[in-house]
Order: C-alpha cells, then structure tokens, then sequence
DNA sequence: GCGAGGCGTCAACTATAATTAACGCTGATA
DNA sequence: TATCAGCGTTAATTATAGTTGACGCCTCGC
C-alpha cells in the first residue's frame, strides 16, 4: 500500500470523485495521468464528473498510471473500557439453542470490533442446514472434542489444535460429529452479534 | 448445498475468472445472479469469459446481488479450499523470543482484519518490561496453565476459562508465572504483525 | 422415450464508454 | 500587453459493453 494509508476524508461513494481524490494526492493532473496509463485525458475527465462508469479494463490502465491496484483503490476507505480482565465463573454462560453454549469475552459493546466466545458444542450439536450468514470474518481453533465445519461447499472436521478462518458472508455451518463435547475459541470481527 | 462445478484453480487474476468462482462460491447461477442484480445472465456469461470489461456500475450492480463490496471483490482471497481449514501440523510453530511460540491460524495474514493465535508461554516466558503497545484491540482465552496479564496499571493473573480484552494502544504484557506451559488462544484485531 | 424447465453461450442490436479534436480558462514569461 | 503552454471540459465520432432472443445441452418427471 502506497504511503497514503490514512486519507480521512469520506470514502467518496461516487467512482469518479474517488479517482479525483486519489489523483491529486499523487500530483498528478488528468493529462499526465492519461499520458502514464495510456487513455486520454478526456476519459479521466468524464469518469472524475462521474458523468460515465469506466470499464474496469480502463479503471484499471488508469490506475497502473499512478500506480495504484484496484484493490487498493477500493480499499482506500477509512481505518476502522476498563473491563480488561475476566474469570471464567464472570463469564456467564449463556445457551445458543439447544446443544450450544458460549462465554462471551467481555461485555457487548456497540464500538467493539472484536468478540471472542469460549464455546461449547455437545454431541450431535448444530448450527442447522440453514446456513450462517453475516458480515465480516471469523476464526477459531479447536481445543478439545472434534468440529465438522462447513464453509461454501467445503466440509472439514476439525481436531485440537486444529483451526478455521473464513469471510462470514461465505454460508457456514458448525456442527459436532463426535461422541464428546466439543471445545473451541473463536473469535468474529467486527462482532456478529 | 450447491455443488462448486469443478473450478480450475486459476488465480482469479481475470476479473470474469474472479467473478465466476465468487458466484459460485455463493452457490448462485448466472440467471439468478442475474435477476438479483438487476442485470441479464448474458452480461454475466460475457464477463466470466472475459470476453468483456465490465464497467464499475455494472460490476457494483452485479456484487450487490451476492452481495458482496467492490472493495472485497477486489480485495479478498478465494480459495476457501486452500484457506478455511488449518490442521495442527500445517499451523507451523513460530518461536517469538526465548520461550514464547505461536501457531497462527491462517497464512497471509496482511490482508485480514483479524488474527488468531495459538500461544504457548514456557514457564517464566515475558514479553518484557518493554510494554507492547500497537493499534487495534486484542483478546484471549486461557486454555492451560496460568497467565499474567499486565494492562497499563492493572495486572492480574489468568487460569483456565480466564479471558482479557483491551484496547491494544494501551501498554500491556505477558508472563507466564506458574510451574507448566501456559496455552491460550488469543485474537487481535487488526492483526498486529 | 419425450417434453418441460433449467443451465451457459452466442449473434445481432442498442446503450454506453473512450477517443478525437476542439474550446475557454489560468498563470508564467517576455 | 501579447503569447504560450498547460489545465479541465465537451460535442461528435468510434469502440466497447449490455440486452434481446435465440440455441444446444443437461436433468427431472411423466
């Protein structure tokens, strides 16, 4: 990531007005940004009024210009207590349907980016056919008992040691095949509940 | 669960390549993409042969039918197969300082915004008079043994079913004071190395 | 077998993006 | 002052992306 890690301003929601921002951090005037990329100036001047919406073919030649990856360039949005300590008797345990139970880590707090539950599947314990769906990403290693876990249509049982992490808008699954309780920490960011 | 028909494992370098194994990742098909989107399963055929450049707007209609941001479209890595499940022996043990090591679940880490780790602290290991401090937030569950945990003034001493949470701006330690390792699982949020 | 409905693809057409070649504006220089 | 060189914008043209309506290929159920 080039050196403009922390533009604050507003993530601009229009292409164009992104492109415009993005440009004159680097120095650059349209005709010489059109010069490196290989387009005319004209098309930067469309796309900066948001009067078009650049091919990613173009979008992309234009960025090399600067040079920027698309994937940095839709990246470019913003960055992103006293309760530090927690025994395991303060950690309430609290039941998610049936066979599932957790401890949250911490109390719940709307400007959190992380959660981290201690949780818990009995025998034959699931999250249901209906998959799991929500924003952000997740993770977890597995501490005792075993885990099948499922992640777009891939399946896998996990063991001790054993770990997942995946983008939680992929449909997901967790389910305890195994004869044991099965034990694991894992942990959401931002928070899915 | 829809079947993955069969993706070749191409690194989705080709936005239509990228596209194509996203939505079917989503277990989605071309016309029910389509509809979602409010574009036509021809558009969609035509991209994911990368025999067009879509432009930003047509792209941004089609990902919201997943749905799914520009920003991880272009950002995220896709091959769950090859990235969702870490076996204990895959998760290399990592040695930080003297008697300190990790297993840290998942590979690129750069471009998550979480990390987990695996830790172990030998008897007596620390992480020094030297307080870490970096951005973000951090957690963890104790699994074995005990642990220190010092968080600007506050320490306490962590067992089994233990957990912490705190800013991570603010200086903080670890030591493990007892006569056995001690496990943890632990998260940080955005991944601090 | 055979039709119905779903899938991805494609040729022809329409809509939109990119280029070309101008325009007016500004600031520097003589 | 006059001129020039560079800036961003734009109307008209060309190139490309998107839609329409078809195709052949499957699978499922009668």
């Amino acid at each position: 990531m080039p050196e403009l890690t922390k533009t604050e301003e507003t993530p601009p929601e229009e292409i164009g007005t992104r492109l415009r921002v993005v440009r004159q951090i680097y120095g650059l005037t349209q005709r010489e940004l059109a010069r490196r990329a290989g387009v005319t100036n004209g098309a930067i001047s469309l796309i900066e009024q948001n009067r078009v919406s650049p091919s990613i073919s173009s979008l992309k030649k234009i960025l090399d210009g600067i040079p920027l990856s698309l994937a940095d360039f839709f990246t470019l949005n913003f960055s992103p207590s006293d309760n530090v300590f927690f025994t395991a008797a303060e950690l309430t345990e609290i039941s998610f349907g049936n066979n599932i139970s957790y401890r949250m880590v911490g109390r719940r707090v709307a400007e959190r980016g992380l959660q981290m539950l201690h949780e818990t599947y009995q025998p034959g314990a699931d999250t249901g056919e209906a998959m799991l769906r929500h924003a952000g990403e997740e993770c977890g290693v597995i501490v005792a008992g075993c885990l099948a876990v499922t992640v777009g249509s891939h399946e896998k049982t996990l063991y001790p040691g054993d770990a997942y992490y995946f983008r939680s808008d992929i449909p997901h699954r967790f389910r305890n095949p195994g004869e044991t309780p099965c034990v694991l920490v894992s942990a959401n960011s931002p928070p899915s509940f």
